[in-house]
DNA sequence: ATGAAAGCGCTAACAG
DNA sequence: CTGTTAGCGCTTTCAT
């Protein structure tokens, strides 16, 4: 016996296939009486529309594209959660599209994405060239980006300029002099747009203080532990140019830049303070001062923002900034050497 | 000017609609010049198939549903990393269902994964009773799980009992005595069937070697580094009862307990030995000793296996075992107070 | 408010 | 090897 059709559902209920449609999916007007039967009838069935079939007639697809670089990372990871919930609410299907840095970029792009099974797409952390960004709109496919800048599509993102400098005030306010930063980039330079952003924040916040901005007390990781704790090392290992702080872009590039301090027998914050952005999880066993970006409610506001846009309201291609909040722990604190103060 | 279909390729290239499909699906056969002129007329008018349409007509969907109750976490994301990679070398599409915990865990189960948009699913971690398996595979989604065991699906799994007994007779094989564990439940039970297996596997080493099992030692958390952290801080707070050496059942939570450890003054493995399971990159910053147990190979294993299902073979519902593999690094030395050795 | 009927774009017999 | 044709299961005018 196979899956119920629409028209078994019709015959049971006594009406016709389309008074069934319109029923089950609340277009167009139905008489609460044949509602109510065939509610029932499908019920007793065990219907399930058959969504290829309700796509191709319909056009829509109830299925959103999630595209990103890396899905195994914490921020991905996070928006991914949001978006996913915010998704699952509304109903909606979600194909996760993964770049893996950019082994699948092309394929994703020209392959997948062309598809036509998607109603619209979200693009985290994405950098496309314009002729990508008219490609899938011409493809008919609504895009919005997370985090990222991407040319005439609207965009949610934190202001990442401000994170950086108020991220530098803050250890400057401490008295700090001596500041260094960690920031990443991934092998093409291609994503963490966000890291440009907050280096500029970090500099603007320095000059802004009259301190001077050296090129050789900007590390460059790439947002991991690992990376980002070996980097540490080698750069506090020398006394002498040692910086009482360090502001990094992420926090799991600050936590590993603690376990740095710690393994070359400095205190934190004693010896050197230290602050992240993301409200990371894992900063808490670090007690790690940080500016929490709410990821996952990035993803969740992505997805929101596209549902409006398919329902038709809101299509300006703009860029709405959400707010990120200032988590004080104990892995900052004043600056203590006099000769650095 | 609408996208073009089938019709308008088969026009151009002078061809029924019937072997445009074949030339272009690869389903029998076509002469080569038919073929090229195919594929010459689909390439100039840039046509993509409609996969609704092909969907509908052939109950083949091309598309693949990846169930996990986290996607924030390093092992399902990884897992899911492997799995997305593998589908995107087949050609597959991936639609992705977060429990999220059990958020979302019945509206997957009913809602979403029976709308007949999927050839077949992967079950990552996760629990289902009979009758949930029955379900799925009544609605005619062939499963593969990995990472636990599910009755009367194929499975991929490593062979958690015999890493719980590796890792803790590599600590007794150092010359420990008093060893601890860190296993993980989370607020429901359902999911970390690995914990159970991990845990098992440690009381079989520790009764092998005829040292006492004390539940005492057997810490619970939930494969956090932060709570894994904020135990082990307070175990091994007590000078009096403290071990020289801990078995955590996954990398983030050895790291918390080493970050612990070093809070309370002591040296690792000095004063205690750590071990965990993972090979989590943020295990080398820690020196952390673990048992690599391939994640993203589970991910991709998962998808082939499902793939070769697809293709009708290997349909046995057997557990299929993944070596996992000792990674000797500097949290493990040998006991050295004599008092417990 | 409801039914009849024409597709949505593609695939898979079936014939030839 | 290729064309014809009948659907796949649902949505949506267009009538009524």
């Amino acid at each position: 016996m196979n899956p119920p059709r629409l028209q078994d559902v019709a015959d049971r209920a006594g009406v016709s296939t389309a008074t069934v449609s319109r029923a089950l999916s609340g277009r167009g007007h139905v008489s609460s009486r044949a509602r109510a039967k065939v509610q029932q009838a499908a019920h007793e069935l065990g219907f399930v529309v058959s969504y290829h079939a309700s796509s191709l007639a319909s056009g829509r697809s109830r299925n959103i594209g999630v595209v990103l670089p890396y899905v195994d990372r914490w921020y991905f990871s996070t928006v991914l959660e949001g978006a996913a919930g915010a998704l699952m609410d509304a109903g909606y299907d979600l194909s996760l599209y993964n770049f893996e840095g950019d082994r699948y970029r092309e394929t994703v792009l020209t392959d997948f994405l062309l598809r036509k099974r998607l109603d619209a797409a979200v693009a985290v952390s994405l950098y496309l060239d314009p002729t990508e960004t008219a490609q899938l709109l011409a493809a008919g496919i609504p895009l919005v980006g997370v985090g990222g800048p991407l040319e005439g599509v609207p965009t949610i993102s934190i202001d990442d300029l401000d994170v950086g400098r108020r991220a530098t005030e803050h250890l400057i306010g401490l008295g700090h002099r001596r500041i260094a930063h960690i920031g990443g980039v991934n092998e093409h330079g291609r994503y963490f747009a966000m890291s440009r952003g907050r280096r500029a924040g970090y500099e603007h916040a320095l000059a802004g203080a009259g301190l001077p901005v050296d090129p050789a007390w900007s590390l460059v990781s790439d947002y991991t532990f690992t990376d980002a704790y070996q980097r540490a090392k080698n750069f506090l290992a020398d006394p002498t140019s040692r910086p009482t702080a360090i502001f990094a872009a992420s926090d799991e590039m600050a936590a590993g830049a603690i376990l740095a301090a710690r393994d070359l027998g400095l205190t934190v914050p004693g010896d050197l303070s230290v602050i992240g952005v993301d409200a990371h999880p894992i900063g808490e066993a670090f007690g790690l001062t940080t500016i929490d970006q709410h990821a996952r409610q990035q993803g969740t506001r992505a997805v929101d923002r596209l549902l409006e846009h398919l329902a038709g309201k809101n299509n300006e291609p703009t860029n709405e900034v959400l707010p990120a909040h200032f988590v004080v722990r104990s892995s900052t604190g004043p600056a203590t050497d006099p000769a650095n103060a």
